[in-house]
DNA sequence: CTGAAAGCGCTTACAG
DNA sequence: CTGAAAGCGCTTACAG
């Protein structure tokens, strides 16, 4: 004889059933719609749902059905506000089917971004977003594109085997210093993302070819930094250290690092865009309220969730055995102050 | 006679016992190490485990313990940098107990939030925090406090039988107002938040309450806005459309209107802090950076995420009946040069 | 030191 | 129009 359902036990289709005296495949599908039922029983069985409260365990539903409904969303970083943008867009392309986000901050760190996408795994989401700093593409494929459909984003993966939505990181670069050349900058500098990860290689490698059809590349002017601000300040820092060897304009791989930069600038005495012009990437609100409000290469975030949300939707589909797509995103200059 | 697993289908503890020649049983032991097993047997089946790339389906297990080592977390808008300091921090407080956030941004509307939570809780998440805009704090106990522990952040639920984690929201007001009156202010207006809402309510009562003190409450420098930059821009516009009914500080609700303030300031032709001094609250990075900088009220979320954290931890323990508890982190004023 | 079996709460093929 | 039963992949009380 089983127990009686303590109070503290939420109702089960079992309990649904009983009190409704019907079986549960007929609860069943009462919920699901997958056949018909008599309007009598159907109007019963509702009406004893509402009285117990019954809520379907979606964890036993999941089991069963072997898909979770669940995407997870890896990032290096929540508080730079290009995510929160991008986790906005690819929520509002999922709700309606029914999908939720697990999120992980990964702090850009490859054993936190191992960590969660093997637990993400674990539990069985139904895909995976990752925008991961620390880990390669042959990694990252090997670790979950056999598993399940995964969408690389804000960064393109040559010749990866996954899908991925990005800007095109070199024309953003390349156009940047075109900018910077029309200005009349003749020694142009650059702070890159780590070096090793995907959108910090092809900015710095769009930056690079773009000064050396020209033939005024130069190594020294090229510092690293993390995509923080922090880290973009003490790069521009050190590049603008020796007033002989200084360049006239920076381009940084992301607004944060720009930020940064025209906090070294201040503090090095350099008027912006005087002595030192600056150019960032993304666009961020901060990008507009900063002083002098900062030239960036605007990255439509929000789109790039969006559109990753859709094409997770078509891989989830079946008979989706396609190949991987790369969708490229227009990216736009944004000439403010400080170029 | 079952099938062979087909190619494409996870292996499973099943197999893995097959494999090595053992029971489900002692499979599950040698990873829960909820009991002894020969060390012989335990490396066969560790190596099986590593052939066949075995990792335990969590669906399954957390069906079996009624645990899912999923929080909720329920905001009104991730793009509103607050939010993704408090993930962070409450993502930093859980990530070694095992638990992984899902994550719903609502946009403050209450359907939105009523769905997620509805949701999470299908999806047995083990606790919900939950920064609710359109929700009262009797529907939210009601929703979900009788199932999951439930944390509120960044509001105070008067007589709630709910935790919750905030700043002291009406000394935050009240130190604002404090400020303004020191620097000789006597017409001071607000633009609140959304009228109903936990946080607005709470900072408008401090705000008002401070004034009246000293007899200088003025119903009609008072505004509303959605917290938003563009709500705060609208709300700052109406106050100081009429030059003679003009207030000369503004006390708004959070740092996002208050930039939208700056905006409608400038906008009007008017000096920031010569003819309107400003004051927000929170310390977003923006408010460094606007010009000019913005005097605000400083919470710090990400100690609201970690503390939220840190309760949900202690309620979810087995003996945890205590009474709800409401903690409250410290603010502080951050001069800058807006007021 | 180890295993057989029950059960978590669903869905659905099979049967009537 | 409806139900009994198997099964999703785990954990664990019970037994030896």
């Amino acid at each position: 004889v089983p127990e009686p359902s303590s109070p503290d036990r939420l109702p089960t289709i079992e309990a649904v059933a009983a009190a409704a005296g019907v079986s549960k495949t007929t609860v069943s599908h009462v919920l699901s719609g997958n056949r018909p039922v008599a309007r009598a029983t159907a109007a019963r069985v509702r009406r004893v749902i509402d009285e117990l409260g019954y809520r379907p365990n979606t964890l036993a539903r999941s089991l069963k059905m072997a898909r979770s409904q669940t995407i997870g969303l890896v990032v290096p970083d929540v508080t730079n506000p290009f995510y929160p943008a991008l986790a906005r867009g690819l929520q509002a392309a999922l709700v309606d089917s029914g999908y939720l986000l697990l999120l992980a901050d990964t702090g850009g760190d490859p054993d936190a971004e191992r960590a969660f996408i093997a637990e993400a795994l674990q539990r069985r989401v139904d895909a995976l977003v990752v925008s991961a700093f620390g880990l390669t593409e042959e990694e990252l494929d090997r670790l979950a594109g056999a598993v399940v459909p995964v969408v690389a984003v804000g960064a393109e993966l040559a010749g990866s085997r996954l899908d991925c939505v990005t800007a095109d990181d070199e024309r953003v670069a390349a156009d940047a210093v075109a900018h910077l050349r029309a200005r009349g900058h003749e020694r142009i500098g650059t702070i890159a993302g780590p070096a090793g990860t995907a959108v910090a290689d092809r900015r710095l490698r769009g930056f690079s070819q773009a000064l050396e059809r020209e033939g005024r590349f130069d190594a020294t002017l090229v510092a690293y930094g993390d995509f923080t601000r922090d880290g973009g300040r003490a790069a521009a820092h050190a590049l603008v250290r020796d007033p002989a060897e200084r360049p006239t304009a920076l381009f940084c791989a992301n607004d944060l690092m720009a930020i940064g930069a025209l906090d070294a600038a201040r503090a090095a005495g350099l008027a912006v865009p005087g002595d030192l012009a600056v150019v960032g990437v993304d666009d961020i609100d901060a990008a507009g309220l900063v002083v002098p409000a900062l030239t960036t290469v605007r990255i439509p975030s929000g789109d790039i969730g969006r559109v990753a949300g859709e094409l997770l939707l078509s891989r989830m589909e079946p008979e989706a055995r396609r190949a991987p797509r790369t969708i490229l995103v227009g990216h736009e200059l944004v000439e403010r102050d400080s170029s």
